[in-house]
DNA sequence: TAAATAGAATAATGTACTTTTATCAATATG
DNA sequence: CATATTGATAAAAGTACATTATTCTATTTA
């Protein structure tokens, strides 16, 4: 005999499935499937970024204090087609933050301009240098007293990579 | 009357899709979908880091002188579980190269040994400061001389909330 | 009357199938 | 004979459908 039937509330409730919203089905590379599906579960790598306030004692991070959810890529990423990282090598720019092996984040849609710190590529090296370019001078400036600024002659092409944008420190 | 036919090489030919290999349907949340084919079709945010070498005078980057492909979210964040962000305020840690308005990445898996740049709460402020744990002293050491350091009475408790792993700032 | 159970309803999921797209060579054309 | 056209073919892409999972309540049972 029939049990159960039609009335409000039957069913599986919506929501309750992995990603308690609807979904949609999309074609993706085979050999992407795995990082995809870890991607998706885990919300695109959106992780809290906490501020400066928070309750006094507050034992642990609580979503109460979040400023908002952030993923590192998307941020420090403008245009991946014209970002890349470089380790860094040498102590030449210690004062500006840089030491031997961090990485930074370079984008060479940007346009070097004086002032700005760069990649470029001298005498078979990548070095990070501040740019000098002034009154038909083009210099590359380190920030460590140790190191000596690096002349680029008027008929010398300075072949600059890009611009750096971050410097990403390991403690 | 009939053309083409039956003979080897016809058909479209393998690899011509998007993604110049087979693809595989997946369901993923609704909201996400543009996220997730826009990181499937950049590879995953992966992209190439350089280290020092490169030919004399190179005038752009080349795949020769690669390092590797990296993925900022993946090599900076461990467990997505355990880890969140923190921005920067203050000057008490400049000389560890934290500058205001750095972001922080910072692991709370980790253990709050003496000697780690750490994330407390203290007085209902988020705080870094280098972890000073030894004979039963604990201290927050700022890394400035107009800082003075943070004494944790015995009967106090500190709450800690991780370990800063990695700091990142922006030129 | 209270607890257990089976049936129905509906969302979620995964995959099979249909539609689209790209390429090749046989034929037609100039 | 060189070039353009056409249809067959097979991969790629997208979607519909069948399957699975979950919940609710009417009925049964103790």
């Amino acid at each position: 005999m029939p049990r159960g039937g039609k009335r409000a509330g039957a069913g599986r409730p919506k929501g309750t499935g992995k990603y308690a919203e609807p979904t949609k089905a999309i074609r993706v590379p085979v050999s992407m499937v795995d990082k995809i599906l870890e991607y998706a579960h885990s919300g695109g790598f959106q992780l809290p970024l906490y501020g400066g306030k928070v309750a006094a004692g507050c034992p642990a991070p609580t979503d109460d204090y979040i400023e908002g959810m952030m993923d590192l890529s998307e941020h420090l990423v403008h245009d991946p087609a014209t970002t890349f990282f470089v380790r860094v090598t040498g102590y030449s720019m210690l004062n500006a933050g840089i030491h031997p092996d961090d990485i930074l984040v370079v984008d060479r849609g940007l346009e070097a301009r004086h002032g700005k710190i760069v990649i470029a590529a001298v005498d078979g090296e990548l070095t990070v240098k501040r740019l000098y370019k002034k009154d038909n001078l083009v210099r590359l400036m380190p920030e460590n007293d140790d190191f000596e600024p690096i002349d680029i002659a008027p008929q010398e092409t300075l072949h600059i990579w890009g611009v750096v944008t971050n410097v990403i420190h390991a403690l």
